[in-house]
RNA sequence: CGGGAAGUAGCUCAGCCUGGUAGAGCACUACGUUCGGGACGUAGGGGCCGGAGGUUCGAAUCCUCUCUUCCCGACCA
C-alpha cells in the first residue's frame, strides 16, 4: 500500500487499494482508484452487481446498460458486514458501550477501570472500553449451571476509536469491523483448551484466506491476563517491524483432520517453540537465535487472542454452581479478528502485477461473468441465464455487461481479482461453450453450457459459507 | 501534540533554481479504421497555476502571511 501512487503527494503514499505499483502503468492505477470509493449512490441499487459503462455514471436519465465498477465496490466491506450479520443472526449486536453507572452490576465496571464520563444531561455514564465486561455480564446473568459450560460466545460489530491518526484506508481507520469470541470454562485446563482451540482455528482460518499468519507472543495490554498471542501476516507494507525464526515461515498450518476435542497443546507448542516478536518486544541485543535464522520483516496484525482467567468474571460475578454445590468462578479468554482490516491484509498478501488475487474465502464475489459482446443476442441470452442460475445457486457474481473492448474487460476483471472468471463470447457460444479462468493460477479451460450447472453446484458448495 | 513535504487541466505530474503570461501522459469530444487479452489515426475542448499581500515594466516562477492536504512519530486491531 505504501508505494501505490494515488492521491498522495511526496512519498507517493495512497489510500486503498493496497496492491503495490509493479509498473508505472497509469491505466491500472486509474482503474484501481475507480474501484475504491464506497458507492455514492449504490445503496439504492443494492442487490444486483453489474459493471456499468461510464455512461451510467452520468445521470439518472442516461441509458443504463450496467453500472460502473465503483458502484459495486462498496460491496467489499459491505459483503463482510453482510456475512457478519448472517453469522450473527438477525438484529443488532447486543454489546454496546455505555451503561448507567448507578446500576449495581455496572458499578463494578468502574472498579475494573472503565472510563467514567458525564453526558450533556449531567448523567453519570460508564464507557466500556471493550466488550469483555458486557459479555461477562450477560453470562453472569444467563448462565447458572456448570452443565452449560464450556461456552464460546461471539460478538461481531463495528467498533469506533478516537484514532489519533487514521491512515492506510481500512487498515487503520476510526471505525473497523471486529469479530470477538469469548470463552468461558470451569477451570484452567478447560480455559487453556479453549485457548488452544481458537489458536488452531485461527491458524486454519487465515490459511484458508491465503494468509500465512504467524503467532507471536504479545503484550496483553489493557485487556490483561497472562497469556496472549498476536497473529501477524508478513507484508512489505506492514505497520510494524517483526522478527521471527525462519522455521516459522516453513510450517504448514493444521489441516482438515484437526480434532478439536483432542489435546491441542502439542500443536500449539510447535508453533510457539520458535522465536517471534514484534519490534516493541524484540531486543536485538538479547535475541535468542542467530542472525542467519532470524527473519526481519514487516507485519500486519490480523488477530489477537488472550487468556485472562478470572479478571472479569470475579468482579462481575460470573459464577456457576458446580456438581458438588460449590460456586465456581469462570475462567475466560477472548479472541479477536480484525475483519475489515483483513480485506486490506489479504490484498497486501495476495496480488500481482495485474491486480488483486482474491482467495475464495474473503472475495466479495466468487464469480465474475464477462459478456464479450453485449449487442449479440446469443451472448446476452446466455449471460442472463448464467447470471440468474448463479444467483439462484447462491453464488455471488459480478456481471460485466459494459459495452467495452474485450481487453478492457479482461483486464478489469483481473484487477478486481475475482477468483473465477466466466467468459461468454460469440466465438465460443456458437459451439455452446464458455471459458473459465482461475485468477490465481491463470489456468483457462472451456466448458459446455450444458455442464455449467454441475460447475456451479461445485462452486456453490466449495467456497460459500 | 511534535517533525517533514505538497498544492499548476477531471487524474498523475513537469515547468519555478536562471521572472516574459502554461505543458505532458492518461481521461474527455468528433470522425474514420479497429473490435476474444487495457486499439490506432486525424482534428478538438479544457487550467484566473490553493488564497491574500508585496517586489517588478512584467510573477506559476522571487519575498511575506494564510488555508488545505499528505507523510513520519507517539497510540492502537
Amino acid at each position: 500500500m505504501r508505494r501505490c501512487p494515488g492521491n498522495g503527494h511526496g512519498q507517493g503514499r495512497a489510500q486503498f487499494p493496497t496492491f503495490r505499483r509493479a509498473t508505472p502503468d497509469r491505466r491500472k492505477i486509474d482503474a484501481a482508484q475507480s474501484v475504491v470509493p464506497a458507492d455514492p449512490e449504490g445503496n439504492a441499487r443494492r442487490g444486483e452487481d453489474r459493471v456499468a459503462s461510464p455512461d451510467a455514471a452520468r445521470g439518472p436519465c442516461a441509458p443504463v446498460r450496467g453500472r460502473h465498477l465503483y458502484m459495486a465496490a462498496g460491496r467489499v466491506p459491505r459483503a463482510a458486514q453482510d456475512r457478519a450479520d448472517r453469522a450473527r443472526g438477525a438484529g443488532p449486536g447486543r454489546c454496546t458501550g455505555s451503561a448507567d453507572a448507578d446500576d449495581p452490576v455496572r458499578g463494578t465496571l468502574a472498579e475494573i477501570g472503565a472510563l467514567r464520563i458525564t453526558d450533556r444531561h449531567e448523567r453519570e455514564m460508564l464507557y466500556g472500553p471493550t466488550a469483555e465486561e458486557v459479555i461477562t455480564d450477560i453470562v453472569a446473568n444467563e448462565i447458572t449451571s456448570y452443565r452449560d459450560l464450556p461456552k464460546n460466545l461471539y460478538n461481531i460489530q463495528w467498533k469506533f476509536r478516537d484514532e489519533v491518526r487514521p491512515r492506510f484506508g481500512v487498515m487503520r481507520g476510526r471505525e473497523f469491523l471486529m469479530k470477538d469470541n469469548y470463552s468461558f470454562d470451569l477451570d484452567y485446563e478447560g480455559a487453556r483448551h479453549s485457548y488452544n482451540k481458537m489458536f488452531v482455528a485461527y491458524l486454519r482460518t487465515y490459511a484458508r484466506m491465503g494468509l500465512k499468519a504467524i503467532p507471536m507472543a504479545a503484550d496483553t495490554g489493557p485487556i490483561g491476563g497472562d497469556l496472549s498471542h498476536e497473529f501477524i501476516i508478513l507484508a512489505d507494507t506492514g505497520e510494524s517491524a517483526v522478527f521471527c525464526d525462519r522455521a516459522l515461515l516453513e510450517m504448514t498450518p493444521p489441516g482438515d483432520d484437526v480434532d478439536y476435542d483432542n489435546d491441542l497443546q502439542p500443536t500449539v507448542d510447535t508453533w510457539t517453540a520458535h522465536y517471534a516478536a514484534t519490534d516493541d518486544k524484540h531486543d536485538p541485543g538479547a535475541c535468542p537465535i542467530s542472525g542467519d535464522r532470524l527473519v526481519t520483516a514487516r507485519g500486519i496484525e490480523v488477530g489477537h487472542i488472550f487468556y485472562f482467567g478470572k479478571k472479569y468474571s470475579e468482579p462481575l460475578g460470573a459464577t456457576v454452581q458446580g456438581p458438588d454445590g460449590q460456586t465456581i468462578t469462570l475462567e475466560m479468554g477472548s479472541y479477536g479478528i480484525g475483519v475489515s482490516r483483513l480485506v486490506g491484509a489479504i490484498i497486501e498478501a495476495s496480488h500481482d502485477d495485474n491486480g488483486i488475487v482474491w482467495p475464495e474465502y474473503g472475495s466479495p464475489w466468487l464469480v465474475g461473468l464477462i459478456n464479450l459482446k453485449v449487442d449479440d443476442g446469443d451472448c446476452a441470452d446466455a449471460c442472463e441465464k448464467i447470471y440468474s442460475d448463479l444467483r439462484a445457486a447462491g453464488v455471488e457474481t459480478l456481471y460485466d455487461d459494459r459495452d467495452e473492448r474485450a481487453g478492457a474487460k479482461f483486464a478489469d476483471m483481473d484487477l478486481v481479482g475475482i477468483p473465477w472468471q466466466l467468459t461468454v463470447g460469440p466465438r465460443g457460444i456458437k459451439d455452446g461453450k464458455i471459458e473459465v479462468k482461475h485468477r490465481g493460477t491463470g489456468e483457462k479451460s472451456e466448458i459446455a453450457l450444458d455442464g455449467l450447472a454441475d460447475w456451479i453446484a461445485a462452486r456453490a458448495s466449495g467456497a460459500a459459507s
